[in-house]
DNA sequence: TTATATAGTTGTATAATACAACTATATTGG
DNA sequence: CCAATATAGTTGTATTATACAACTATATAA
């Protein structure tokens, strides 16, 4: 059982994420939290809270609280949902997407740094073997 | 410069940390923090706080409270420094190495389950990619 | 048409962090 | 050699991200 693979990974994985949970407030106007949202809202479209809240394995009630900080922004718009008036859909508005993008493109170009001297192949099969962790873990845990 | 290969690692990298953050409360015993401090102690050898915050690149108040925490729990004694009587070196006891290695086994057992279906070599490359993430970062960083 | 389920909000609590003010001890320069 | 400064650590306060529980308003079902 004692993989030495397992042993690597474990430890490189806390330090990563430590490591990139530090450094990000220093390089981002949005922080994590606002990002993540403000993405899913601008990759799959308009969605309520309880929706977002199960994409983004989260509870509700924080995503509530995400989503107002973003309305006060005006990075998103609340629209009432004609069909069911105890709900809504928050949706991106230009200033959130372009909000969205710069910080986007900030963390590009922060990566960007960061793996300027890694070959073209070794950026492929990192993000890709992130990938398929994360598919992995999604396979599992929507049994 | 829009690189393929930059927005998949991107995008995969928030994922990633999102899901483990959130998932690996379920799992261990120890929380993030006191896990990262402790193994850093058993890893390294004793230290006081100034040198363990620089080393985990957080605040020395917040290690000085996480190291408090520890001494608590008699994971590790606190000994005050004979040369230096304004400070102290945190030492794991036995206690605190038996909880180590139960979580770290914890994790291992976790982390062997998602992996199962990989190859070997998908595994190795992995942990050695996250490490080599690691490493750019930390030459970036010390300049 | 009442009982129950659902979408969302708000109150409260916790954890991890940083910064600033502070105490106690060491080191250094006139 | 002692006064000024630097250093190790602690504690007060604030912030951020989160969850759970109680609640409101609306919809659905018996």
């Amino acid at each position: 059982m004692s993989d030495q693979h397992l042993d690597l990974i474990e430890r490189q994985v806390t330090d990563f994420i430590r490591r990139i949970i530090l450094t990000e407030k220093q390089f981002n106007n949005l922080d994590r939290s606002a990002y993540i949202l403000l993405r899913q809202l601008a990759t799959y479209g308009p969605a309520g809270v309880k929706t977002l809240a199960q994409d983004l394995h989260l509870d509700i009630s924080t995503v509530s609280r995400q989503a107002s900080v973003l309305v006060d922004k005006k990075y998103v718009e609340k629209i009432p949902n004609p069909d069911d008036r105890r709900s809504y859909y928050y949706q991106i508005t230009s200033i959130g997407s372009l909000e969205l993008e710069e910080n986007k493109q900030r963390r590009y170009d922060r990566l960007s740094g960061i793996l300027e001297d890694w070959s073209e192949e070794d950026k492929e099969r990192f993000g890709l073997l992130l990938k398929k962790y994360n598919e992995t873990v999604n396979e599992k845990l929507d049994l």
